[in-house]
Formats: C-alpha cells, structure tokens, sequence
RNA sequence: GCCGCGGUAGUAUAGCCCGGCCAGUAUGCGGGCCUGUCGAGCCCGUGACCCGGGUUCAAAUCCCGGCCGCGGCGCCA
C-alpha cells in the first residue's frame, strides 16, 4: 500500500519490480561501508533491502549521508530497483535520494542485528528494541498465526467473539488472588478470568469465545507464569467435557498445519522444529496418573495435586508430548465444575499438559442451581457473592461446557522458547512493571 | 516466600578456587585503509570490576549484609 512516506515496503519488492522507480522508508540494519561501496540494509515491517550506494555513481551527498548513519536511524529511500546476482534476494536499491526521518542515538542498548547477544533481562529493558530484531518478530508472526487460526477455527464452528468486563466486584473463583483497584470510589479488581461471564454469555448465545487479558497477583515467579497474560476462552451450551477437549485438540492440530504451511521461514529464523504430534492425544484419568506415578516411587495420594516435580515424571511415561489429563477429583477443581453422575468424587474435567506444562484447563460446567449452591458452599465460599451469577440458573441455563488456554505458554513448545516472558510483548511479572 | 547459582566496558564474556603485573577477548563506538558486502576485512584508539561494610601491607578475587538477575521449588493457570 502506498502512502504519504512510501510506495512499496522493502519486503514486497521482487525481480519484477527491476528498472521501477520506489519510495522506501524503513529502519537502519545495518551498513556495511566498504570505502568505495556502501551497503545499507533496510529493514521495514515487511522484511529487509540492500541499498547500494557507489562512490561516483550517486550524489556526493548521498554518500556523506550514509557516511554518517547510524544503525537503527530512520530513513527514506528514493532510488531504481536494480537486478543483481551478488544482491541478497538479487535485488537492490540504487538511491537517488535518501533522507533521515530520525537519528539513532549510538551505541545502542542492544544489537538489533543480533551480533552480540543479549540476556532476557536486558531484552526486558530493551525492549522496543529487542522486538526489532529478527527473531522477535518471528515470534509475533508464529503468535499472529496461532490467534488468526484459533479465532478462524472457532468463527467455522459457530462460536461468537465476545468481550467480557476485566472490573468485576468479586473474584470469580477461590485461589487465585486479584489485583484490587479503586473503582469510583468503591473496591473492584481485575478480573482473574472470564469465567463467570463467558457461562452467562453461553446461556444467550450458545457458543462463544474470547481472546484477551487476565490477571493474578500471585507469588508466582517462574517462566512460566505472568501477572497479566493473554488467556484463550470458550464456553459451549450442550456440549460436554469431551466434545470441548476435541475442539481443543482439533485447534491444535490445525495451529500445527498452519505453521508448517505458512511460518516456515520464521521457524528458521528461531531454529526451531515443531513438534510432531499424533492426534487424538492420550487421554490419561486423574487416576490412573497416580498408578503410574506409584509405580515411579512417588506416593501421591487421592487429592493431591499433580505439581511440576509429578508432572515431569508422568510425562516420561507418555509417548506423546501433548495429552489429556480428565477426571480429576471434584475438590481440586473450581465450584462450577461438573461432577460425574458415576462417581461425584471426580468431576467431567481436563487439563492438556505439554510435558510437564500445563497449557489449558476445562471441564464440564454445573448448570442445575441447587447442585452450584452446594458445591459453592462446600468450598467454603459465600453464595451471597456469587448471586449475581447463580440467579440466571432459574432462567434457563442448559447444560455447557469450556476451557481456558493460556495463549503464551502454547507458544512455548510452537517457538522453542523457554520462558513465557519471551513470547509476551511487554511482560508483566512481580518485578516488572516498565516497559 | 524458600533453596541453588550469578552480578566485570553500551552489549556478551575471561579472570575469582590459588589476593599482588597496563583487568583479557568479542561486538559496539571514534579515526584510518578498502568499489560487491551479506556476522565484510585489516590497522590505531576508546570504554568496565552492583552497592555498603569487614579481613589484609594489598581485594574483581576471601567474609558479612543489601539490591538485582537466572534456575528450581512453593503458590498458581
């Protein structure tokens, strides 16, 4: 698209576009002046361009001005797209005029170019400069492509995109603590999850989704988890736990495909190598996880709840690196989780671990009144908080069912990355408020 | 919050055990040479021991406290 700066993005351009006159605007990359010759490579959302500046062959004025870049400056380009073989892509720019929109400052904080690497802190700080460099922004694509397929898959099945309120008047689940904050005066918080609300959003309009922020002001400080993080929702009216662990599996299937077909590149860029996954994952109960766990000397009792340490070793007994752990017991799980009408002991529910991650949660939800208030109450909740919730269970509520997914550590094994810091554009965790 | 490891130029690191020489290297930055680079190359220069206290003739190095980071655990998704 042309607009007021450019006429064509430096990634676009092709052998095609030889002996055209463009207008280019990017960032500085890198400038390689080897006396005589001077390469300046251009960088713009797009991709990259060599521009190629010959002493004697353009205006002494461009030279000096090149001369004088500095990398990341911001520069116009006014010049021939040129054919040649020795040329990265076999194209380069020939200038006619190049303007600088904005200086850089040197040295730079962090070597965009990626010569010198730097750590994950000094990424943190850095980081406008960071999601500049290459790998960075292969990291956006791969997450631009895992939330377009999500979002494409769940349009296709009839689901709806809604936005939920992120100030509530009350935590919607025990555990997790919130962050308050003052609302016109009166005590509010952010909201842990959409949970409630993407229920009541079930009851209207049967199939529904939503991609957005949650937060936790929990202990947490690992690479893992997040103050603020991206959480993939969905609640479906007459569906139970198993018909939304296949949309799940079937979502992921399709995230695999579609970054094999079109984020092939980006995977090079991360020397990264998807997983190879075989559908439908293994499906493994609550139960029979404390079998093998047994077996592996570790005595976890009825109840108990499957950390890192248990994860890890259960996941050395699994073939697949993604699976289905269901059935957990009814007391481990949220209030408005479905009990089996077998055993009340364990509920309809699941958790998709990656090795030892766990990725996404779900489960049947309770949709008949009495059994909520009960279950409500046997966690030692106050049902006077959640009546805003439980009295549209007289209006018709059918029986549903959903999952939460956290988005950044899907990426985790889809990137290569090790920590969920690394696929968040602007991390917040404990420490770490700016930028 | 607990445990372990760490903090040296703008960035990334060596040196620390076994205290003592201009604190080494890469990259960056400044200057010079260079008309096909693509991590350009070569030459010259520049720039650092987290903070506070202690031990010692002498501390980047040993000890104590703090702050910060990374990993593991806990909590949690």
């Amino acid at each position: 698209m042309q607009t007021k700066y450019k006429s064509a993005r430096c990634g676009e351009i092709t052998v095609s576009d030889v002996g055209k006159e463009v207008v280019l605007a990017g960032w500085v990359h890198q400038v390689r002046d080897l006396g005589g010759k001077k390469f300046v490579i251009l960088r713009d959302g797009s991709g990259l361009i060599q521009v190629t500046i010959t002493k004697g062959s353009v205006p002494d004025e461009i030279v000096s001005i090149v001369e004088q870049l500095t990398p990341e400056s911001v520069i116009q380009v006014k010049g021939v797209v040129k054919g040649d073989p020795r040329a990265p892509r076999g194209i380069e720019i020939t200038p006619i005029e190049i303007r600088v929109l904005s200086r850089a400052k040197a040295p730079l904080p962090l070597d965009v170019s990626s010569k010198v690497k730097a750590d994950i802190d000094t990424r943190l700080r850095e980081r406008v400069l960071d999601l500049r460099r290459l790998e960075s922004r292969a990291l956006v694509r791969i997450m631009n492509s895992v939330v377009r397929t999500i979002r494409e898959e769940l349009l296709s099945r009839g689901f709806v995109e809604v936005f939920t309120p992120k100030i509530i008047a009350t935590a919607t689940e025990g555990g997790a603590n919130l962050f308050p904050i003052i609302y016109f005066g009166r005590e509010a918080f952010l909201a842990q999850s959409p949970q409630l609300y993407k229920e009541l959003l079930a009851a209207a309009l049967e199939r529904v989704f939503e991609i957005g922020p949650a937060w936790r002001a929990e202990e947490s400080d690992t690479p893992y988890h997040l103050a603020e993080f991206i959480s993939v929702d969905i609640e479906a009216a007459f569906m139970d736990y198993n018909d939304v662990m296949k949309i799940l599996e079937d979502i992921l299937q399709k995230i695999l495909k579609t970054l094999e077909k079109e984020n092939s590149e980006d995977l090079k860029i991360l020397n990264h190598t998807l997983p190879n996954v075989s559908f439908p994952l293994p499906r493994i109960t609550y139960t029979e996880a404390l079998d093998i766990l047994k077996r592996r000397g570790l005595d976890i009792k009825f109840g108990d709840d499957l950390g890192t340490p248990e994860l890890r070793l259960l996941s050395t007994e699994i073939e697949s690196h993604f699976y289905f752990i269901i059935d957990f017991p009814t007391k481990t799980r949220p209030f408005y989780t479905k009990p089996r009408d077998d055993d009340p002991e364990l509920s309809e529910s699941f958790d998709l671990v990656w090795q030892y991650l766990e990725l996404a949660s779900g489960s049947s939800r309770i949709h008949d009144k009495e059994m909520l208030i009960s279950s409500i109450k046997s966690r030692g909740l106050n049902v006077e908080n959640f009546n805003y919730f439980i009295k549209w269970f007289d209006y018709g509520m059918p029986p549903h069912a959903g999952w939460g997914l956290g988005l950044a550590r899907l990426l985790l094994p889809l990137t290569g990355r090790s920590s969920v810091k690394e696929v968040t554009l602007f991390p917040r965790d404990k420490k770490r408020l700016i930028p």
